[in-house]
RNA sequence: GGGUGGCUAGCUCAGCUGGCAGAGCAACGGACUCUUAAUCCGUGGGUCCAGGGUUCGAUCCCCUGGCCACCCA
């Protein structure tokens, strides 16, 4: 707490009226209070009706919230009384309260609490107004709030203190508001499609699922260094071959790379899993799942993000990423082709790649390098090379490939999913691929995660999978420009 | 990792070519019984991000560092 002596003096003041209260025989930071409607409740219900009409009707209603503006006006006096669904002006007189709770709204400052009782009624200029017969003291705030008409601007304060934010900038109140609902509907589609959610654990004894570098931490009872998760994955493939046919978890994945508009070191990743599902299966089951959240926030499914529109009417589309890339550039990857070859067109087309690169990063390569930006309606792109999908199937035609997809939306990604690979053996092999790729320098590369290895040996049906990132949807359906707009604590450099 | 920009009163922001630190809101005192970014009169409020340098003199110029944002890889 700071000293009396370093406080400015708004600070200052704020203390000595909170003493006031004590001294009143008032709890400044109260108790208790039973409020019986809600501000916005009060809006729907009245804000149809005439000033006569009110007067009628006499409606005696009870709110509760804090106090974000007043215009006193000497033996009356109005506030704007903020809840969480709204706001309510108020409309206090003297002759109707009496003196002393007259003296103590007078005293009132920006931000405190307030219960209060009254009619509801209109004002002369046609304002929905609670005209208040009794007022309670609820909770004094000691620091003044962001400014009450320009709001809280300072980027790093709105990261940092996000509940000055959130009082102040209703904006981003509603988008978190939203950010639920997305939520909710995601989980309704899937709960309504017989899926079971369930929870597995975040910490592992290894980080795998995913190419990305783990966050680790050690458990002292133990002894033993344990890795945050960086996917779901492999868990929730564990509860296929234990029968649950249907499975998701929505929860928190982590990350250890670098922090910018798209990406947090911790982010929610949603994760589901289908017995006898294929890929294409799963592209409607995500497809699905986009038009619900898109029904969130838009009536008619259209939504605009950054002043592009998207429209989740239609169907998706579907394209194979060679076919992709034959479009954009006219090279042919279905051809067969050497590493010699590859790296040819690569160099040939200013494409870049790393030594221990093999023909399908460099095909992926190609993809991200000129087809990714260029796509603007949901899109799905499958067929990724096997050499970038240690965890998906191979095609039964062409094994240089896997039956995976990501879906594209405006160039970002938003959904990556793929037959899973169901053959132990195979799954190995590719492990050890992985492996080999560490040793040639690809830190993100995963290891070889036996206890899985061994599940699959008792046999996982085939399995369609399917990853989102639940931060880039809301990003996506709230037009939010920054990953840190839809999380309520983003991750920051500690302050000092 | 590289580049650019920002950091000034509680908040939102000005601050010219280097010459006493400014406004609006908020706060305080006063007036005001339908205001709504209330109004009117008056008052107080600053580690100009931190440290160093240049200078008679630095919020301003230079260097180093911090935090944030944006762009690029």
């Amino acid at each position: 707490m700071a000293k009396v002596e370093n406080l400015n003096d708004q600070l200052k003041v704020r203390r000595e009226k909170m003493d006031e209260l004590r001294q009143e025989g008032i709890d400044p930071f109260g108790h208790r209070f039973v409020r019986d409607s809600m501000s916005q409740e009060l809006h729907n219900k009245y804000d149809g009706l005439s000033k006569e009409k009110l007067e009628e009707l006499e409606a005696k209603v009870t709110i509760a919230g804090r106090m974000v503006a007043k215009r006193g006006k000497g033996k009356v006096g109005f506030a704007d009384i903020q809840d969480r669904d709204g706001r309510m002006q108020i409309y206090v007189r003297k002759d109707v309260i009496g003196e002393e709770k007259y003296h103590i709204f007078k005293r009132s400052d920006l931000g405190d609490h307030l219960g209060l009782t009254g009619t509801v009624i209109k004002t002369d200029t046609g304002e929905l107004t609670l005209r208040v017969t009794d007022l309670t003291f609820l909770s004094k705030a000691l620091r003044p709030l962001p400014d009450k008409f320009h709001g809280l601007q300072n980027v790093e304060q709105i990261y940092r203190q996000r509940y000055l934010d959130l009082i102040s900038n209703r904006d981003s109140f509603e988008r978190f508001l939203k950010r639920t609902k997305i939520i909710s509907a995601i989980r309704k589609y899937l709960d309504e499609q017989r899926f079971i959610e369930v929870e597995t654990p975040v910490l592992h004894n290894q980080a795998g699922g995913a190419a990305a570098r783990p966050f680790i931490t050690h458990h002292n009872a133990l002894d033993i260094n344990l890795y945050l998760r960086i996917a779901l994955e492999l868990h929730l493939k564990r509860l296929i071959v234990g029968g649950m046919e249907r499975v998701y978890e929505i929860g928190r994945v982590f990350r250890n790379e670098g922090i910018d508009t798209k990406h947090n070191p911790e982010f929610t990743m949603l994760e589901s899993y289908v017995a006898y599902y294929d890929f294409t299966d799963v592209m409607d089951e995500t497809e699905g799942i986009f038009k619900a959240a898109a029904k969130v926030v838009s009536n008619n499914s259209q939504i605009e993000y950054q002043g592009n529109p998207i429209d989740f009417n239609k169907p998706f589309k579907r394209i194979h990423m060679v076919d992709a890339i034959k479009e954009a550039t006219g090279i042919d990857f279905w051809q067969p082709m050497t590493l010699g070859e590859a790296r040819k067109l690569a160099d040939e087309n200013h494409v870049h790649y790393e030594p221990y690169w093999k023909v399908g990063h460099i095909i992926n390569e190609f993809f991200e390098t000129f087809c990714e930006a260029k796509i603007k309606d949901p899109t799905f792109v499958y067929g990724h090379p096997i050499e970038v999908s240690p965890l998906a199937k191979k095609n039964a035609k062409d094994p240089r490939f896997t039956d995976r997809f990501e879906l594209f939306i405006l160039g970002n990604e938003f959904a990556n999913a793929f037959s899973e690979l169901n053959d132990p053996i195979d799954q190995r092999q590719r492990f050890e691929a992985q492996v080999k790729e560490r040793e040639a320098g690809n830190e993100e590369a995963e290891g070889i995660d036996e206890d899985y290895v061994e599940a699959l040996e008792y046999g996982m049906p085939p399995t369609g999978g399917l990853g989102i990132g639940i931060d880039r949807l809301v990003m996506l359906m709230t037009d939010a420009p920054s990953i840190r707009d839809v999380l309520l604590f983003p991750t920051l450099r500690p302050d000092k």
